[in-house]
DNA sequence: GTCTATAGTCCGATAGAC
DNA sequence: GTCTATCGGACTATAGAC
């Protein structure tokens, strides 16, 4: 199947893709979608899709890099006198803002992935990388193990859930400032 | 193979079907070790080893339910004017004493997890599954949301970086105590 | 692009315990 | 007879090797 345009193939393999799958997950469910569908529907062979996906899985995290790369330089930036948690936290909440226009993707794509175990342990993985990319990154300002670590963890906790609230509500409140709401619930919480 | 013993079968399939695989991943790699292999090890078939576990990653999760449990019983017998982190602390301590016995164990198992990202994954997805649990527990006692998730993830957060700790170290300090530990550092991490 | 191994499911058979 | 634990074989899809 060829077109008018530039190339022998179609382009943007990878993105047609990951909307086939999308697509197909909500309509029919993940585990009752074969790979081979995907890559039909996407106008590809099933060769072709694991050639950009190690796994039937991760054809919906390709984002999650783009995130973390976001957070990692959001750390790099933020002043040296702040304080750990007020770097990791606003990093999120930085990255957190370019969700607003792709609203009603995330909510579809969250709403496939509570649908499966094996997808909520993809998206579980993901988000420790990111807590783990986040703890080097306040490593390499010289915040020191374990408060790294916990901090980071603690940051990816209050944006799992400001996130959980965004999908879940309308949308009248920002992401980012779920975010540091949730930063400040979470240090209510733990206070003594 | 019959034995002389009263039933028809060797007792504790499940048991041994545990042991043989953490035994195998040990010595071969959880990838490259397969279900008929730890069925063979144990004198049973590949489909008897699926009768017990939904799938290869689980055989090495069985004592997750025990934790768990044991988490949620500190919990209901806490003080009722406990403050909601310390309640969820103290469970997480409480139960963590068990593995004192068990230390040999449990660094081989964590080593094999570490080992290999699909058990790393289910690792993951357990210890979501004691946090979600944890904070059914706190909702009990009428902690409101968002205050109970966030609370059973920074006690979970603790815990994990806790375990952490007690496995890479030479076990001098308990983990209960490390658990207790963590927990004030995490607080100290996120106090302004 | 083809071939193959493995995970995981389904249905049925079997052999003892009660 | 019923119940329970095991085994056997056929089958599909994922995923990696060639």
């Amino acid at each position: 199947m060829y077109t008018r345009t530039v190339g022998r193939w179609q382009p943007n393999a990878r993105g047609r893709l990951a909307k086939a799958a999308l697509d197909l997950f909500a309509e029919h469910g993940y585990e009752s979608t074969t790979v081979a569908e995907i890559a039909e529907r996407a106008g590809l062979t099933e060769r072709t899709f694991f050639r950009y996906f190690t796994d039937k899985r991760e054809v919906l995290f390709s984002g999650s890099r783009t995130l973390t790369d976001a957070v990692v330089a959001s750390v790099g930036q933020a002043a040296p006198a702040s304080p750990p948690i007020e770097v990791a936290v606003e990093a999120l909440a930085g990255a957190a803002a370019s969700f607003h226009e792709r609203r009603a993707f995330a909510c579809q794509r969250q709403a496939v992935i509570a649908s499966s175990p094996e997808l909520r342990e993809r998206e579980l993985i993901k988000l420790a990388g990111m807590a783990a990319t986040l703890a080097d990154a306040l490593r390499e300002r010289g915040v020191a193990e374990p408060t790294a670590t916990l901090t980071a963890e603690a940051a990816v906790a209050a944006f799992k859930s400001a996130f959980a609230r965004w999908t879940e509500g309308g949308g009248e409140a920002s992401l980012p400032d779920l975010v540091r709401a949730a930063a400040d619930e979470l240090r209510n919480a733990v206070a003594r």
